[in-house]
DNA sequence: TCCATTTAAGTAAACGTTTACTCAAAGGAC
DNA sequence: GTCCTTTGAGTAAACGTTTACTTAAATGGA
């Protein structure tokens, strides 16, 4: 039976086979030549028998790579995160690439460490998913200036200008979004905004107005609100919103202020959608489980996990990134990735 | 300005500052003695200087240390796992050491080829926690046998001896929720099981039936269902649970299926907790965002979290694992770490 | 002053691979 | 038979650290 943890190096094969570690080394990695294939057979049989496996440490050390790849999200709790880190892990295990979680809660003195720490031979690449933030946003530039992989996720800012940034069509979305409601009647459409800083809440914002616009509706200021991307702050927008009223349907920046919002209707002992329409951007698990059911738009993050490991991979493997150029304008079109889920 | 990517290694330090790379070594590792204040603050500037960053890998080939622990769990959807990776992320950041992320997809061939090809050199500890297999434990056990760092989360089976073993305690879980119900005014209450081959998921039904006797009602077989984790086989459960009837409080093994009931339970009409009283079992997010709110009972996983990383930290540095007794034992005891958690 | 101890280093091996380069033997063309 | 090419290897350096061992100078005690 192959042994485990053991310590058997490739010294060890080489002794043992009467043969030396360079051809150990080639017979094990199936390099073209070098050896006979009586010689291959005996290594690989003894490789087997005594449970050889490779130190990844001492191959990275020569090779450079190490087949990690770090990813760093402001907070793992976003559902959105667990569909995306399994696309994307899904895509970088197909290569033999294990993914490091980095969790930054959303301290940015945290994450200038992770990042310093982490590019100096740990992993091969770095998929950035965090608020913006100028200081490290040049960190990011210089670091993918030297060539190390690096990939942004939903950042903005000219400042990127070369980086790969893997963005959400936040600004369609929302008009969607605004589409959707008006095909079903809706007129007098109220909205929760995301946070004040987040620039993809407020792209999602613009869309709804232009969605509002295409359709010729007025926009109006006293329907819509701000909210921080959480339940609570979604169910006090909603209890405002529906003390002034005048509205018909709702449109709620992400699934946790879906959530909220909804709560805050039911609540009042208004239905859904009876008195009131609520569409969600951001489908998750949380919108698919909701009674009553709910519309939702599907940011597909499993998809978008393999779009990134793809892009990372290519980077890593100095190929042309083909997607790079649609990458830095949004990704995600209509009828192929975002699509209109009604249970 | 720090350099990044930088290539600069403790050759380039040493032969700047005229010293050697045993002396930049020591320095840099604040290693007692074997330099003069002087020196060291030389070896300092220059290393600020030139942003200087060692190799981990180069490190590691040498201490046999990584800093990099690997945690293999079924399927990362469970919300569960979203807060235990979170507590366990953050105990294991304060040492330095970073979260590998292995999904396996319940796929256990997929999972041995995970352990054996981490636990050559890549991680310096594996945290399992996936379903159980026979085979699987042996290979477990062999590494822990080797003094390879294992710990294993919601395992069960005689073969796991002398693993470190970290359990939720089901069987009280089980019975804490008939008590509460009971204290509700509850003498009729339903069930919905785990699947069939999830030890755990059987232990809390155990608890179940010793929450009952205890409190001197029959169980009923009629009014137990077996589900499968998923928000659909609780639906379905449940709907079949209604028909039947005979019950005023139900609980569910997990959140999942404890939304799913409730969809069933609105789905007919029904209030809740007006007509039926729901009690779930691990309280997550899903719970905690639901309308009507939900008494849910609390894993804590971001606590769990942090007991394993407790753990695997004292196991990867050799100290005595105090914990490791309780912890064969079920480990979460009622007022300390299970509560009820009721909006 | 002499010896023992401490201090401040340096030397070089080791960790386990990969890989550029070398080299001898064999094979083939003529 | 000679020369060139291919085959089947081996040698040794390199990757960037850590660390056991050595060493020379300085310090201190008597």
């Amino acid at each position: 039976m192959a042994k485990t943890g053991s310590r058997v190096t490739i010294k060890d094969l080489a002794s043992i086979c009467n043969v030396s570690t360079a051809t150990v080394s080639r017979v094990l990695n199936h390099i073209k030549g070098g050896y006979s294939g009586e010689t291959e057979a005996r290594i690989l049989r003894a490789a087997e028998e005594m449970g050889y496996a490779p130190n990844p440490m001492a191959r990275s050390l020569v090779t450079r790579k190490t087949s990690l790849v770090a990813v760093l999200v402001p907070d793992i709790h976003y559902y959105f995160f667990q569909e995306f880190f399994a696309g994307l892990e899904e895509y970088l295990n197909d290569y033999g690439y294990r993914l490091l979680l980095c969790n930054t809660q959303e301290d940015s003195g945290q994450e200038e460490l992770f990042i310093r720490g982490l590019c100096n031979g740990l992993v091969d690449g770095i998929i950035v998913s965090t608020l913006n933030n100028r200081e490290q946003n040049e960190l990011l530039v210089e670091l993918d200036r030297e060539h190390f992989p690096i990939i942004t996720l939903e950042r903005y800012g000219e400042d990127l200008e070369d980086l790969c940034c893997v963005q959400i069509d936040n600004f369609k979305t929302g008009r969607m979004a605004v589409d959707y409601l008006y095909s079903q009647g809706h007129r007098r459409i109220a909205f929760i905004k995301g946070r004040r800083e987040a620039k993809n809440a407020e792209i999602r914002y613009q869309g709804y107005l232009a969605g509002l616009k295409k359709n010729g509706l007025e926009p109006d200021e006293s329907i819509v609100r701000y909210g921080d991307y959480s339940f609570a702050s979604a169910t006090k927008a909603m209890e405002e919103l529906l003390e002034e009223g005048g509205f018909t349907a709702l449109i709620a920046a992400n699934d946790l202020m879906t959530l909220g919002a909804c709560k805050a209707i039911t609540k009042a002992g208004r239905r859904i959608p009876g008195d009131i329409s609520v569409l969600g951007l951001d489908r998750t698990i949380l919108t698919d489980t909701h009674e009553p059911s709910i519309v939702a738009i599907d940011f597909c993050a499993h998809e978008i996990g393999h779009t990134v490991g793809k892009c990372m991979m290519a980077m890593i493997n100095n190929q042309p990134l083909e997607q790079k150029v649609i990458l830095q304008n949004p990704v995600f079109h209509n009828g192929k990735s975002i699509r209109l889920i009604q249970r």
